[in-house]
DNA sequence: ATCAATAGGACTGATTAAGTTCTATATAGT
DNA sequence: ACTATATAGAACTTAATCAGTCCTATTGAT
């Protein structure tokens, strides 16, 4: 349940190798090889990222992909945002009008209520820790109190 | 993102109906008029449910369904796995084999982590919260700090 | 017996995710 | 200027999952 999907997998890893050197420029050839993904799905994530803000980009001969910012302050959220849209735990959980059964419902303020807490634990990682093992298990034990 | 499934929505509507007399038997038919869902949509949940261990059910004539413990016994992660399965963020956070990019990544230990984080948050919100406003609001909070 | 209920599974259609391909544009080096 | 190498964007196809329906069997009260 609550099943991450396979591009978001992929896009943490492709943001895990950048962040190993997180000043140069990285082809999306060259990463590709390095992760052993296909080749076109890397170029539609790094793609989809750099607009999503979360790469730089330049164009050209010698050109390629950079971290927007430092690895620190980019958050597990973040990257789930870029690449599957903004956090909504239910359809209906925005707006009204969306869904059929709303009278008799009365589950969407409890949704966001959820949501907000997913929101929280996956701010709470960020890249960075995710390169180096363990790091972000004392912040996430300290959530759990 | 991190979208649950309208199933799951489906299953939280009847179950917080059933909350409402959580001693009483409820059968499929009256639970689909109340809840306003489709009959064969809300037979199949229930049905579901009661082999996961959430509702007792009855059969034949005056049979029906009922909650397998109080409201507040039953959490919105266990609504989940009943209905979507297990908490896996990732495909390949349980065992080794599952995915072919396994060597070059190092992402399963921090996916746990997060899949802990976030099961510990769909604890934290009981059926009984679900049926009462903002009654789980406090604890939530609590575990944002 | 009969009627009202759940149990289980098979089946279909709709929706979404995943992956590929093609064309256009920008830039460095020669 | 030319060429090779890179990203930008969109359209398309296939695969997988979800949502919903339907049919048959079983159970139990009247
Ligand atoms: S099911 Fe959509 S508002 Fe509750
Ligand atoms: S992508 Fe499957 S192990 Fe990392």
């Amino acid at each position: 349940m609550l099943r991450i999907s396979k591009l978001t997998d992929y896009a943490t890893l492709l943001l895990m190798h950048m962040a190993r050197a997180p000043f140069e420029t990285h082809s999306a050839r060259g990463l590709a090889q390095r992760s052993g993904l296909p080749p076109p799905v890397v170029a539609k994530l790094l793609k989809l990222l750099a607009r999503e803000g979360l790469l730089t980009s330049q164009r050209g001969a010698a050109g390629g992909y950079g971290l927007a910012r430092a690895p620190e302050r980019i958050s597990m959220a973040q990257i789930l945002a870029a690449v599957e849209g903004p956090l909504a735990v239910t359809e209906c959980a925005l707006g009204r009008g969306v869904c059929d059964m709303e009278k008799g419902c009365a589950t969407r303020p409890h949704w966001q209520l959820i949501g907000h807490a997913l929101q929280v634990a996956l701010d709470a990682v960020s890249l960075a820790d995710m390169t180096v093992p363990r790091a972000a298990t004392v912040r996430l034990q300290r959530l759990e109190k």
